[in-house]
DNA sequence: TTGTAAGCGTTATCAA
DNA sequence: TTGATAACGCTTACAA
């Protein structure tokens, strides 16, 4: 496409060392040389092979980011946190979504295995039951990070939000509205954040002296309609909760599609409180959504900022195996205030 | 990381071409070799280094997509589309994200041109006013499609929606609907989708015999809240319109927001019909939406076959300049049917 | 301060 | 059918 180091430098009259050092500041360079090579180097448009150049420093400058969704506003943001550190450092984003497909999940995790990105950045599908191929990616000494859902005996460092307490004071403040058979919704029991929402929602039953009632615990597909259909049949079933904590924000959406098949009413029938991303569509649903909120940019320039100091420093120590938590926000809304 | 060809090659005691070429499954190697090859390198875990062959092939397998947004169904859904394609034929995805910021967008596409990615598709940024570092690209034979905004005076392939019709129709709908005092909402005069948009709205006025007040035509920022307010100023302004056809989908939200503000309420006051990505969300808003959606899983998988087939076969001739219309569709929900 | 040469891991050409 | 060698474009010892 373009002028390549060899051509620039036999225009410059230099060998191809010489301008590759000038054009990487070399202190061993005159600043005269410097500038004239710096100077044809803007004039040609000179651009260096990045294929070259990771071949010969074995770094991609490139981060791998594996999502389960894209369109999902938790995700996206995440995402958006990660670009907003690793683009002003130079690097680019390779995005992968599994559509929380395993099979898919491994796949790519395998693909990454050759060294296309210096690090990974994911968060599991919600079918995932074990985790080999993320072991064994860590084990080579890949640097890995894990958001929202990790793998919590692969030791390196994760960011998630306090989900035990969110769950807690969720379930808690349905209480306090006056529930007495709360739903928990969740994708899949193996996922880290369900079992932690779950473990708040269970204790903060149990705090209220209230029986958990198993048959209240619901897990759902990757089909849309299906879920709306399963909602349905247990709103309309003599074990109808008086309020719901979906640990997964598409579910509250699904409840909302769900109560408009039904003569009931949030939140005079049913009261529903949601782990959510997207605070807009929140406020604008009839009722308003109560939800919980995690500082998803945030989590995501974490994890970029934390990547970019392994990368770009020398010398760096193996990731740490810590878990930072970043708390998220309950905003109170109409579905689970009586009017 | 792993073991690499030469290495390989001398645990079965052959020269690394040989194993290359059983690897790569040419003709010239016999069958046998190529078993012991093959099985080998499975044993080993081998994966090829793709800067090695990246810089000998010249090539990336890899796509770059620049979109304007990524917490927005529109994008999301293309991105998806491109990926269920190339994903299958081995491509990755670099994904970026300009958050509707020209200069971004110039850089992230100067930063492409030294062949990091075999292509590139793009929607561009809102604030888009001149197209030099598309066409720098363009005219340096690099593969280039654009989606939804485009550049029409580049000679190269297109995905767009029927954008005139729908808004055409959609307008028309605003006035069977006995809307005299029609909006058009925008985020900004120079996009493509905006002038087709707006020619539709126009003409659909005309054809009724309304007079189009410029006044009611308003470009917004990136500013939410600054746009609600400015949305609630026209609606409680003495030029109070009756209708709104929005061409972008989070300007409804924000319209929405703006009436709770207001004594106002949709569709009796106001009615309004929107380009929309989220059926889920539209059906759930209160009112339920009226909306124009595109089919944006499909323009990707249209993009990603596109691309496949222009980088995998051999002497493919340019892309071609023609643009390809994917019809939306016109969903009619309770923002705008008097009750 | 600059130049020479080797090497990163592949693949393709040519020779055996 | 297989092997030796060069080349892709860059960086970095080592020499000058």
């Amino acid at each position: 496409m373009g002028v390549n180091l060899k051509e620039l430098a036999a225009e410059l009259k230099l060998s191809p060392s010489t301008v590759s050092r000038a054009l990487n500041d070399s202190f061993e360079i005159s600043e005269a040389t410097k500038q004239k090579v710096i100077s044809l180097a803007k004039k040609l448009d000179y651009q260096p092979n990045p294929f070259a150049r990771s071949l010969r420093e074995n770094k991609s400058k490139t981060i791998a980011v594996i999502i389960p969704e894209r369109i999902n506003s938790y995700f996206a943001n995440v995402v958006d946190g990660i670009e907003e550190i690793t683009q002003a450092h130079g690097y680019h984003l390779l995005v992968y979504c599994t559509q929380e497909d395993v099979e898919r999940e491994k796949k790519i995790v395998n693909l990454l295995m050759n060294g296309r990105a210096d690090a990974i950045v994911i968060s599991v599908s919600s079918q995932l039951t074990d985790n080999f191929h993320l072991n064994l990616l860590h084990e080579r000494g890949f640097p890995l990070v894990f958001f929202d859902r990790i793998c919590s005996e692969i030791p390196t460092t994760k960011y998630i939000t306090n989900n035990y307490e969110s769950s807690f004071e969720g379930t808690n403040h349905l209480i306090q509205q006056g529930c007495k058979k709360i739903a928990f919704f969740m994708l899949s029991k193996e996922l880290s954040i369900t079992k932690e929402r779950y473990s708040g929602y269970k204790d903060a039953l149990d705090q209220a002296g209230i029986n958990l009632d198993s048959k209240l615990n619901l897990t759902f597909s990757q089909n849309e309609e299906q879920n709306i259909e399963s909602i349905k049949e247990l709103l309309i079933s003599d074990n109808r909760p008086d309020g719901i904590l979906s640990s997964i924000g598409k579910l509250a959406l699904a409840t909302y599609q769900a109560v408009k098949r039904t003569n009931l009413s949030i939140p005079r029938d049913l009261k529903i409180i949601s782990f959510f991303a997207d605070s807009t569509v929140a406020s604008l649903l009839n009722p308003s959504l109560t939800t919980i909120t995690t500082p998803t940019f945030k989590i995501g320039e974490e994890c970029g900022k934390l990547l970019i100091q392994k990368l770009t420093k020398p010398k760096q120590p193996d990731l740490p195996n810590q878990t930072f938590v970043i708390p998220s926000k309950i905003t109170i809304r109409s579905s689970t205030i009586e009017i």
